[in-house]
DNA sequence: TCAAATACTCAACAATCATTGAACTATCGA
DNA sequence: TCGATAGTTCAATGATTGTTGAGTATTTGA
């Protein structure tokens, strides 16, 4: 992924509005959710949303998908994985403290908690 | 890590001159670089440095630390894994297709190799 | 074929961000 | 103390982004 595109990537998710979609997105998995639902849900006029929908879809983070009239949105599970994975290739160099901070919670730990420093999260 | 935090930090990211700044303090550890060899070899004003350097220590993403006339800034490693594992977590879900994305290059130990590769352009 | 439902596009305006150059603070060495 | 060096702050300007409301497809069902 060359950089271009994670800034992209990262220009489209810093945003308040887009961050929220994509979080209600991923659940849902191929399923989706139609532009008039995660309007609802977010609150959002269908303008509005159709303008920040486009941002994330042309940045490779959303894909869609027409059912009769409606237009279903779903994470891009490749897209958002290929940008983070570029954030932590590319720019910190697979730097193992960075990396330490992103494991996921261990399995059978009870609460995957601050070792000393303890990383807030 | 707070969503406004990492919001933040995307923000200060998605930008072609400070994506390259972190990428050129990365590799060089503790020691970091001073802010007029960072205008070097960035190719920036010091009022425009100055700029782009107090948005990525308000982030949180780099730090400084000043030796007598010359402030030193270096990649702050916990604000950056903060922010690419708040990504993972609270906004991928931990998925296991987005994570499979991030997997290190090498299997097996992860080598804590200092990659001494200059900056590039 | 029409009206309703769904979503998108566009132009105008507002808000935010980036750049520049000048002025400023802090430190060093003579 | 002075002048030189290293960085930062500030105001003005230009560029980019976000919002709004009106108008434009498309599809469906009567």
């Amino acid at each position: 992924m060359d950089r271009s595109k994670v800034l992209a990537a990262l220009s489209a998710l810093a945003n308040d509005k887009r961050f929220e979609l994509v979080c209600l997105l991923m659940p849902l998995g191929e399923t989706g959710l139609s532009a008039g639902e995660i309007g609802r849900h977010l609150g959002m006029t269908s303008s509005r949303l159709s303008f920040h929908l486009a941002a994330l879809e042309q940045a490779g983070l959303i894909r869609s998908r027409r059912v009769s009239r409606k237009v279903f949105y779903m994470a891009d599970l490749r897209g958002l994985g290929q940008t983070i994975g570029s954030l932590l290739r590319d720019c910190c160099m697979d730097h193992p403290e960075v990396r330490a901070c992103c494991q996921p919670p261990a399995p059978g730990a009870i609460a995957p908690k601050a070792p000393a420093r303890g990383p807030e999260r």
